[in-house]
DNA sequence: GCCATAATTGTAATCGATTACATTTTTTTG
DNA sequence: CAAAAAAATGTAATCGATTACAATTATGGC
């Protein structure tokens, strides 16, 4: 690949030359300028960002921390901060990090060697104190999964309001026997989460039962497979089923499937997301739907922002109540 | 952040000793090792990888290339490349190029740029032309899609025979009106799969009917749910169906369902990718099982290689047919 | 203690761009 | 037509690292 010298060279004139006409600086007269382009193209020149970057501090990349892609929760967020980026001509980098701080490390690092402008972050395991050091320079915002105390600007929805309609939805329904399927509670989403599970219950004067509360390691299908296998071991079974996550959710639904009942008219099952497969399923998924291309579209805006140093603040998002099959017959 | 000169100031030596404590030369002796590392603790420094990369003409970046992350079929293979990747320590960027031309024009620059060291793609619509260009002065893998007459290295499987065993298991379990639920023919591999399927069919001496055939546009779920009910509107229907994808298998059978129907015992359906979700369906699904991690992890090695100037050669790895429920009562 | 040799360390060029400032060329004006 | 002002272009420093080569210091042999 010919470098900007090389161009000088052929067109005549000097790389300050060649610098202005790649950078559209009016003071660059037709005619040299028309020489220039045409060297650049014979030569089939083209920028080198590493050169550019190191001069500008700008890479006009933003990073996407994501725990794995597995998780279709992410899907459509990414989509949303993929189209934003885009518009803003940036370009964004899928980081999947499963939750391991040695390659979350990696990531930080590309954004303080400035080989990246800023950071979404959506991993609900990324370390905090690190992640605040880096916010301290650089542009971070945190998505879906946030920090309370924290100062890192963030985009999400109230977690606990929407467990609380999904229960009351369950309640409503008559049941009064419901379980919660939750993850590990060192996520703060976990914890909200359960927080509205339990204002629900108290409000209708339902009992807060600890063994129908059960938490699960990750969010994969087995865990809710394993989750269901539980609750339906227990003396006195529930009646309904709300899991933070469509995942276990459908693992659940899988479960009471293959032990012989039937749902929603045995066990009703609610779960969380709306992502795309819960739609897909059999009976199909009662489920909380976040605004997911909104959220990834508005994180993307605030990191834009935070990059210009414009003032971003936090936001927090509406969610939707999907009733499906698998809490209505 | 500070800067290789201030590390030097600070420890008292030139910024090539420093340079030779970052990159373990025998030549430091050890009390000055020791100062220059102290040096860098009290500064907090870390080294500019864009400098190095300018420097060293290497990045040890390797870009992969995937249409959209809402195909849960490409999990499992990048899990493979991240994991053969990070043990010779080049890190992975996932780059979303929903097939669009421009967007893939990034990433080339990226690579063309030394941002990244390499490619691998998976992106059965990117652009060939470009793509082989590229791979001239490049390092360039494709993975699962590939091009038969191309120059580029790949890593796959026999999708022909893959299909092929997919409906001679349907045949055997005595299904003679078999349907086809295939993508657009102008991937290698809807090509291929539809002649495996077309090849079964003749052995066992049954005819190949066009409008068993359909052809979706793209592989959402949504495809197969229309395919399937297409398929259901035959005056003639099918007994069976082979679905060339996971996730058009599951739209499938929702709309069998949906219908009134059951499977397997009114139609049986075969899919393809072994995604995690086809063990959740109910029923289970019969597919066929890609090798996904070892292709994710065997296109890394390639391209690894590639890039150190090794010689690499194409790789066709063994399928396997998953029988569940889908197809046996 | 002196010289040869080996072990350290430093100097300065380099990678490929951008840009402040200096210089040259062109245009304007009286 | 000369001087002043404006426009165009060039020179060289800069970003942050690496490394060939040069220079210095340490070590060993006699």
């Amino acid at each position: 690949m010919a470098n900007i010298q090389e161009v000088a060279k052929k067109a005549g004139v000097s790389v300050a030359t060649v610098s202005r006409v790649l950078n559209n600086h009016s003071s660059v007269s037709t005619r040299t300028r028309l020489r220039v382009e045409s060297a650049i193209k014979e030569l089939n020149y083209e920028p080198s960002m590493l050169g550019r970057n190191l001069r500008n501090s700008e890479s006009r990349l933003l990073l996407v921390l994501i725990p794995s892609i597995a998780n279709p929760f992410y899907t459509e967020i990414i989509n949303g901060i993929q189209n934003t980026a885009l518009s803003h001509q940036y370009n964004i980098l899928l980081c999947e990090t499963d939750s391991n701080p040695k390659r979350e490390n990696i990531f930080f690092n590309m954004v303080k060697n400035k080989l990246a402008d800023g950071i979404i972050s959506m991993d609900p395991a990324v370390n905090k104190q690190k992640l605040t050091e880096l916010a301290d320079n650089h542009s971070i915002i945190l998505c879906s999964e946030y920090d309370e105390e924290g100062s890192i600007p963030y985009v999400s929805i109230d977690s606990e309001l929407a467990a609380y309609h999904a229960v009351k939805h369950l309640i409503q329904l008559g049941n009064k026997k419901i379980a919660l399927i939750n993850s590990d509670e060192k996520f703060l989403y976990a914890r909200q989460r359960r927080q509205g599970y339990e204002r629900a219950l108290k409000e209708y004067g339902l009992p807060i039962r600890e063994e129908w509360i059960y938490h699960t390691t990750q969010l994969d299908f087995q865990d809710g497979v394993h989750a269901m296998r539980m609750l339906l071991r227990l003396e006195e079974k529930p009646s309904a089923v709300f899991a933070v996550s469509d995942t276990l959710a459908i693992g659940a639904l899988k479960e009471i499937k293959a032990i012989g009942l039937r749902v929603p008219h045995d066990i009703a099952v609610v779960g969380f997301d709306n992502i795309g497969f819960s739609n897909m399923t059999n009976p199909s998924l009662t489920t909380i739907s976040q605004p997911m291309y909104k959220m990834g579209s508005t994180a993307a805006t605030m990191l834009i922002h935070h990059i210009q140093n414009r003032k971003v603040e936090s936001t927090i998002l509406d969610h939707e109540l999907i009733i499906r099959e698998s809490t209505m017959g």
